[in-house]
DNA sequence: ATGGCTTCATAAAACTTTCATAAGCGTGTT
DNA sequence: AACACGCTTATGAAAGTTTTATGAAGCCAT
């Protein structure tokens, strides 16, 4: 069983440090990021099991940072705890509003943030780091991928793409969404690009004898499938 | 089992003799520091796992101690416990909330200190000081690494490095991160300078014939990881 | 002066994207 | 049924881009 994993955004560094070695103690691993935009550099990097998130933060605010997850799909349903000062209590409102699983009014004592975070943890527990499909198996700690047990090299596009595919097994996504989720951002590439992706991603995942585990979905897409049954 | 290895931070010569002594007779090595300076050197040189830690310090003072030492990753979780005179008592608050474990008001009985020593060490038992990763072994306490029986060479920012890799290994991290954990705080360096100590590592940790057990993971970062099997 | 850290320039890989072309599939027609 | 057309996907390869490895020089501190 792997620790948990949260992350700490909140841009006053005593208090960062007090949260952050606190809950080390508890035995949680912790990171730590002091705006907005490292916190969503974070979470693109690893993928917490939880985030305590600062209402005020310089640049990107908190809230914005809590809206932009929601609206990823791989970060909708991240737990999120909002921290906030008294006297933005009313936000606290809207934090819920937007999607927020709990919230905690500063100044709040170490024995009240481990009993909210144990239990927003209660309510969503971590998810496994490790997908699986079939006979895939795909690490996201270490980044490493194996095919019944043979370790498969994949390129960064070819691994996100895979890793996207896992997270929605058996379900077909246009080459538009492909582009959308298993891209950076803002990358305005060929649709058709995303056909030779697949193709090494199927070079890569099926060796000789396997059956294609991708399937195509004739004018509509591509899924990660259960192959048929065939002779 | 190492014997456990206490740091005694006591500016009054006959309490810190009286201390050490105690505590030596339980079975404990002790060391000792007169003030702040030398009790962050003592802890660079052999971390310790619990520091007795006075408040009123000549120079760099008892809580300013405790602050750096929980702002740096690799002590951050090290075990303190304050030590203050009566009447400093509001502090001790203080105290705890940067971070110390536990605070003693002189004058205390050694019965007492051993019994507060005793408990924190059973809440955070010392953490073994040796680390193994397949055939490498690091000997934190003789700040010594051997792979394969051969004793390595490693500057001090290789040292931490691979001791940071070696705490999480099969993990993937990106230069930012090793940046955060394996450099002293606040230094503010290149990504790409993560490379060439990355590159020194290796050159020190692989000799001609043994795999190299730092895996670069393009547009990621570097993992300590198991070779893969390959001829 | 030596050792170690950092930076930089450059070489070398690794990976993406695009394009041209072949192959495949479905549908409607004969 | 068989065929052919149009549309969609697969494939091979080249060009372009990004990322990493390496060698070497400068700098700082001991």
């Amino acid at each position: 069983m792997q620790k948990t994993d949260l992350l700490v955004v909140e841009d006053d560094p005593a208090l960062a440090r007090l949260i952050c070695y606190n809950l080390e103690k508890q035995g949680y691993t912790v990171r730590h990021a002091s705006d907005g935009e490292e916190a969503l550099e974070q979470v693109r990097q690893r993928h917490p099991d939880l985030i305590l998130l600062d209402w005020m933060l310089p640049g990107i605010s908190g809230i914005e940072v809590c809206r932009r997850l929601r609206e990823q799909n791989r970060t909708a349903a991240l737990p999120i705890i909002m921290l906030s000062a008294r006297g933005e209590e009313a936000d606290s409102i809207r934090g819920l509003d937007i999607g927020a699983d709990d919230y905690l009014i500063k100044p709040f004592g170490m024995d009240t943030l481990f009993a909210r975070v144990k239990a927003i943890l209660r309510r969503a527990p971590p998810a496994d780091k490790t997908l699986r499909f079939e006979d895939l198996v795909m690490d996201r700690v270490g980044h490493k991928v194996e095919r019944n047990g043979r370790l498969l090299s994949l390129g960064p596009t070819e691994y996100r793409l895979l890793e996207f595919l896992m997270l929605h097994p058996a379900t077909v996504f246009s080459r538009e969404e492909l582009l959308k989720h298993a891209w950076e951002r803002s990358s305005c590439v060929e649709l058709r690009t995303v056909d030779v992706h697949i193709r090494r991603l199927r070079q890569t995942l099926n060796e000789a004898t396997e059956p294609d585990l991708i399937r195509t979905v004739r004018a509509r897409g591509y899924a990660l499938d259960k192959p048929l049954e065939q002779d």
